[in-house]
DNA sequence: GACAGCATGTAATGAGTTACATGATTAA
DNA sequence: TTAATCATGTAACTCATTACATGCTGTC
């Protein structure tokens, strides 16, 4: 059995947008920016391969449509393919994945002045801001007209409730870690912090 | 000039870390996994191939060492690693990109039943535990030791407070949606939650 | 009737992962 | 002396991105 017939994740991403309801490639490709890429961002191209997969293993259907001259292709979901979604929902997963480079640019810091680790800080700020904002519109439609899926609006709003507590961290941290550098003598030469880890040492035990 | 010349943010992470001593590369590895991988995570199999390039463009030095029969390479940077390095921290960026397979399972929650919901959240739970147990030893070492690089405790202090408050987010996210999930009649019918969105497209004009 | 933007795709290429292989070292 | 683990690396493969190509649609 080759690995090009195992599902990944973003094959998953796109048959729970197949689960509720049909979509053109191009809405798909819009609707996963839309609504997953805070947490699963995939090009569009990605987007266009995918249910090819989903389609030679009996997951979804095709239908080929014209516009004019141009081919169109609208894909749905098969009873299998429900079976398969359900199967991947029902086991369980935490794993998370984060890439910063921003914090990169902190974390080597020391390599370079004060004003740039603040203004990497600052650029951090800003895409944070940014991000935010780049909701507003997408919570404006939810409020106003209840979005595409109205029945799903308990769902978005536990997700979406976590991007915002994570904006928040960032944005609170770009506050303190400005406010921290700004008061080093450089990057070099600062205050010792070994008892910020004696105190995490401690806090750090699960359970 | 061809692509393959340009550094990627790997290259420069690698960079980085040469710019503080000099590694073998296994132990490039090991630190990559130390250090980075909270917020820049790589196989280490990509961390053998990074300093090749680097080494191609005259930012890295290559030393063969032999252990028995056995090579062994031990690279270090050049002057032009770390011009390159202090170019690329001068140019802010804050852009970051999480991946989150567990908040996908969330977010089609409605495609299965309460008990796979709370499951998934468990498990969003249990992952933010183990990683920041994970961090424990490590912390532990800043504290009684100061770590390999004792003179960078303070940075290092700074990075790891925002995976702090994204480990704390992430906990708290987990209680607060598995008190919601738990009160839904199911995972179709639940509360009406359009108010939510109200408010947040008012907080999240930036600015 | 030209231009901008929306819609629909393919091609080229690389970054990254998993799997594998095997030498050295240490503990039982 | 075997087994386990540390150390060092390569190969195969695919996920993913960027760049490109081109048709359609509305508007000025």
């Amino acid at each position: 059995m080759s690995r090009a017939d195992d599902l990944t994740t973003t094959s998953y991403a796109v048959l729970g947008l197949l689960a509720l309801r049909d979509w053109s490639t191009y809405e798909l490709a819009q609707q996963m920016q839309r609504s997953m890429r805070l947490w699963w961002p995939r090009a569009a191209s990605r987007v266009y391969e995918e249910p090819k997969r989903l389609v030679r293993l009996g997951l979804a259907t095709r239908t080929r449509e014209r516009t004019g001259r141009r081919p169109r292709t609208v894909y749905g979901i098969t009873d299998d393919g429900r079976a398969a979604l359900r199967a991947w929902l029902r086991e369980p997963s935490g794993s998370f994945r984060l890439e910063f480079e921003g914090m990169l640019k902190v974390f080597f810091g020391d390599q370079v002045d004060k004003p740039s680790v603040l203004a990497s800080i600052a650029a951090i700020r800003d895409a944070a801001r940014a991000e935010r904002d780049d909701g507003r519109p997408i919570y404006d439609d939810f409020a106003t007209t209840g979005g595409p899926f109205p029945d799903r609006l308990h769902i978005i709003a536990l997700v979406t409730d976590f991007y915002e507590r994570f904006i928040d961290a960032l944005l609170d941290w770009a506050d303190h870690a400005e406010a921290e550098v700004a008061s080093w003598r450089s990057t070099t030469a600062a205050p010792d912090r070994r008892a910020v880890f004696e105190e995490r040492a401690q806090r750090g035990v699960g359970g």
